[in-house]
DNA sequence: TTATATACATAAGATTTCTATGTATTAATT
DNA sequence: AATTAATACATAGAAATCTTATGTATATAA
C-alpha cells in the first residue's frame, strides 16, 4: 500500500503575485543554465529565493509539457542512477520568446514599482 | 436595441505576469487615495502605467465585490450627474492587510530580480 | 525499517482573468 | 439629428493557471 508522507512536498503560502510568472521563471533559468530537469528547477528556485518560493510539481510538470507542445522547449530523456530524468532546453523559438518575456518582466516590475512608489515616477 | 461599440473597452495584450496582482494594485491605490470608484481605478492604472496595463471591468468589479465581502473594503454609493458611483475605501482590516500585501510585493519583486539577474545576488 | 530525497505524472477543484454582453446617462462628433 | 465615445455600473461563460491530493518508483539516511 502506498502511503504519502506529506512533508514539504508543496508550497504553503506562496503569494498570489507569483501566479503567471512560472513560465517566465522556467524560461529564464533554462536560458541561464542551458538545460535542466523538472526537479532541478524546483530546487534551484527554492535556493535562489532562499526558500520563499516553492514551485509545486502540480504546476511545473503540466507547464513544462505545455511549453514543449508549443515548441518553446525540447526534451532529452536520460537515465541516471536507474532514475528517469527529462532534461529540457530552449528551442530557437524558445530563445527568442525568452527575450520578449524578460522585457515584459522588466516592464511589469517597473509598472508595479510606479504603482507602489508613485513619487519616484 | 442595444449595440455594443467595442472600441478600447478591453485590455489587449496584458502580460500574464499581472495575474495575481490586481487586488494588491487596488489596495495600494486606495491606501494612497483614500477612496476611489471602479472606473476611476481603471483610469488611474492606465495613467500610471502609461497605457501599458488596462484593467478589465470583468476582472475589476468581481474583485471589488469579493474584497468588500471579505471585509477588506467598504463602499459608499453616491449619485453624481445622474450616474451611480460606488466609492470604495479600505476598512481597518483592509489597511493592515495592505501593509502585508505591499511587503509581499517587495519580496516578490526582489525574488524575481534575483532570478532574472543572479549576478547581483 | 521507516522516512526522506530524488524524479516523474495526472486529476479534481478552486481561483482568477478574459471575452462578451448588458443597461444607462452625458458629451462630443459628424 | 444621429451616431459614437466616454462615463459607470454589472454579470455569465470560457479559458487559463495553480493548489491540493494522490500515484509510482528508486536510492539513501536515520
Amino acid at each position: 500500500m502506498y502511503i504519502c508522507s506529506d512533508v514539504n512536498r508543496f508550497s504553503m503560502k506562496n503569494s498570489q503575485l507569483y501566479k503567471g510568472s512560472l513560465t517566465t521563471i522556467v524560461m529564464k533559468l533554462l536560458e541561464e543554465n542551458g538545460r535542466m530537469y523538472g526537479y532541478e528547477i524546483t530546487q534551484k528556485v527554492k535556493e535562489i529565493t532562499k526558500g520563499e518560493l516553492k514551485i509545486t510539481e502540480g504546476a511545473l510538470y503540466p507547464a513544462l509539457h505545455k511549453l514543449e507542445a508549443e515548441g518553446v522547449l525540447e526534451v532529452e530523456i536520460e537515465n541516471v542512477d536507474n532514475r528517469l530524468r527529462k532534461y529540457y532546453k530552449l528551442t530557437e523559438k524558445g530563445t527568442s520568446e525568452t527575450i520578449n518575456r524578460l522585457a515584459e518582466l522588466e516592464e511589469f516590475i517597473k509598472n508595479m514599482q510606479s504603482i507602489v512608489n508613485p513619487k519616484l515616477t
